[in-house]
DNA sequence: TATTGTTATACTCTATAACTATA
DNA sequence: TATAGTTATAGAGTATAACAATA
């Protein structure tokens, strides 16, 4: 069977979609949807605001609040009034939270590395710092929490 | 300021992310959600049936129906019922959708260069043909048209 | 009977606009 | 007035289950 060879940007975009069914399906594993384990990696790195949360994910304050409702009703994660503004709410992960959203990540990681599994240690490290300067350079997420291990 | 190092899979899922962006982007610059942007994609290499279409982009027959009656409504596909298999419908592009989808591709393709302007070119080609072998090897999307400009 | 596709229904995610509570 | 968040409403996308038409 003849295999093309890809261009860059067909090797990034079908690589990306790659890496979004591996997301995907780790969160289905653990009844999550994407978005509620893209919220718990958000909280692994500790209480936002509503308006932080926002922010990061990248959504309107409204699908905020949507997004947090469910969580909340699933017992992912709860709000708190902030005392000394009250109109400021935090998010926090619950137990269950954090412990979900724990084994999600390590799930994340562990089908990553299969998927790589073929590919030399030196290419990949090629292919990580790259990225990695790519993805630090651009401030298309800029107010990250700026962990490593964060996978979302 | 401190910038971490990511490790690979942070690499890869914020780069993901990054692509991800961008293809929304480009969509939306088109008047196009993300999935009809993808449809768009896999009929530029000709008509599909509706079975084929679901099975390219996994998703039920009752989701392509919607997804193909909204694309159809926005005048960017239309469909045909098969001469030899009257229960068999293929779907293939208007003219508006094959010009929007065009453009849509060569806008990613342009966003995606720019994405990457400053990584060296072997670095860069380090990094296509690591992905590109990652692609090919896994039949997550084992079905997809073989085309190298395919960009979805 | 099996296959192809549509319809009915429901849930998640998203957005805009109007609203409440607090500062 | 301005800010933080919620509610009301609407549309896209997804799924399962039941259905119609055709093979």
């Amino acid at each position: 069977m003849h295999q093309p060879k890809l261009d860059i940007t067909a090797a990034l975009v079908r690589g990306a979609g790659l890496i979004s069914d591996i997301c995907a399906t780790a969160a289905a594993e653990h009844d999550l949807t994407v978005q509620q384990a893209q919220l718990l990696c958000v909280l692994a790195h500790g209480p936002v605001t509503m308006a932080q949360l926002g922010a990061l994910l990248r959504i309107t304050k409204s699908s905020t609040t949507g997004l947090v409702d469910r969580a909340e009703e699933a017992n992912l994660v709860a709000r708190n009034t902030q005392a000394h503004d009250r109109r400021s709410h935090t998010v926090h992960l619950t137990q269950a939270g954090d412990r979900i959203g724990t084994a999600y990540r390590a799930l994340v990681t562990e089908r990553i590395a299969a998927l790589f599994q073929d590919v030399p240690g030196v290419e990949l490290e090629v292919l990580r710092s790259a990225l990695s300067r790519v993805v630090l350079t651009n401030q298309a997420r800029e107010n990250w929490p700026a962990a490593a291990e964060s996978v979302a």
